[in-house]
DNA sequence: TAGATTGTTAATCGATTAACAATC
DNA sequence: TAGATTGTTAATCGATTAACAATC
């Protein structure tokens, strides 16, 4: 089914965006669409969104279009939204508790485990039923609960160690949230979330197009 | 100084990167370094360093490299980060008060006057020192009170008529935590950060390498 | 000066768009 | 069948990398 050539970070980053409108359309009850009309809602060209399905399949019908709600499951597959992870959180500060709390999480399959935090005035606390560990125990947890996903919420500092003992437990996946690279095995994927680039990024486009002057 | 060809967006996102890899060298009293060295530690080629940096002015010197201070000084003016913006923040669930208590926030100029949310057991609380308002006083608010800057952390179904508000009332640009697409005019800039396409990208990629298997 | 390293042009690579034959 | 729309190849566009003359 899935073709064998290799897959650009650029078609996979579009691919979240096909779920996304699909689910729209799903919900809206409309259970066909050409690329065309598809191109004229989400803003890809409808070359673009042929080429994008093609790389994993046939899923459309000259003639025809796509039907939604299989390309929706298909592309929900691919992203492998029909697996489970089994998930950690370490730093339960502001970000770690927004992280902890978003409900999307347990939907696609995320499924929080445990969270570690080493401020002893959050060890204890309870964040959606999940009792906050110290992270002191993150060895020893890891040794014992087989665990899929890391996600990382901690200061700069401490990201790389964090993920250096994620990475020695068997850790597949790192969600990471601290302001820095993280260096793992290349068998481990890194997924960064840096928020204040995108900060900076709105801050330049503000500038550039002048539309700020104080 | 600034060359008027216009910046690809290729080139913007990576700005905030040399930016950080840059304040990292100034902790580490290192106050020279050519592109071949940045380029190892940052994992761009060196000649793309070089050219990107070109695109913005001419800030090395044959022979020498780049003087350290002088180019994160003039990577922080380029991204705007000397410039004051007034901000406020819709919708102050999990990510909504993560973002409002996010420390980097002020230092990059992003200055919080307000929150607003619907929900009657949040408006009243206060967050860093700011009281939490309802919603429905987000357009008188913005009528008296003049702002750059909006986020966004409202649920999808009420982000759209949140953003129409912002805009109506002179807003440039809005950062979008939202996990839907809003539409602006053109004159205004939108930075998404679509948390659950990350994870979606994360998972994707875990499955691809064949790195997890039930 | 000689060595180092930039700024910049040219070459390559990859991603997007256009075109159209295949086919439902 | 005729019309619509895909899958796919070819053309274009843009971004990255290589090369090297300029120059500190």
């Amino acid at each position: 089914m899935a073709k064998e050539t290799k897959i650009s970070m650029a078609v996979i980053r579009r691919l979240p965006k096909y779920h996304r409108y699909l689910a729209e359309l799903l919900t809206n009850d409309i259970d066909r669409i050409s690329s065309k009309e598809l191109s004229e809602r989400i803003g890809f060209t409808a070359s673009q969104i042929r080429q994008d399905l093609n790389c994993f399949g046939d899923f459309g019908q000259q003639g025809y279009g796509y039907n939604v709600r299989d390309l929706y499951n298909e592309i929900g597959k691919i992203l492998g939204l029909d697996k489970n992870y089994k998930t950690i959180i370490v730093g339960a500060g502001n970000i770690g508790q927004a992280v902890a709390n978003y409900s999307k999480f347990e939907k696609l399959g995320f499924h929080l485990q445990a969270i570690f935090d080493k401020n002893p005035k959050l060890v204890g606390i309870r964040i959606r039923d999940i009792e906050v560990k110290d992270v002191d125990c993150l060895n020893s947890y890891l040794a014992q609960n087989p665990t899929d996903i890391g996600i990382i919420c901690v200061p700069k500092e401490h990201a790389q160690m964090v993920a250096d003992i994620m990475v020695k437990h068997g850790i597949k996946g790192i969600w990471n949230f601290a302001p820095t690279d993280i260096k793992v095995p290349d068998d481990v994927i890194v997924e960064n979330v840096h928020l204040s680039e995108s900060l900076m990024t709105l801050s330049y486009r503000l500038n550039e197009s002048n539309l700020f002057n104080e």
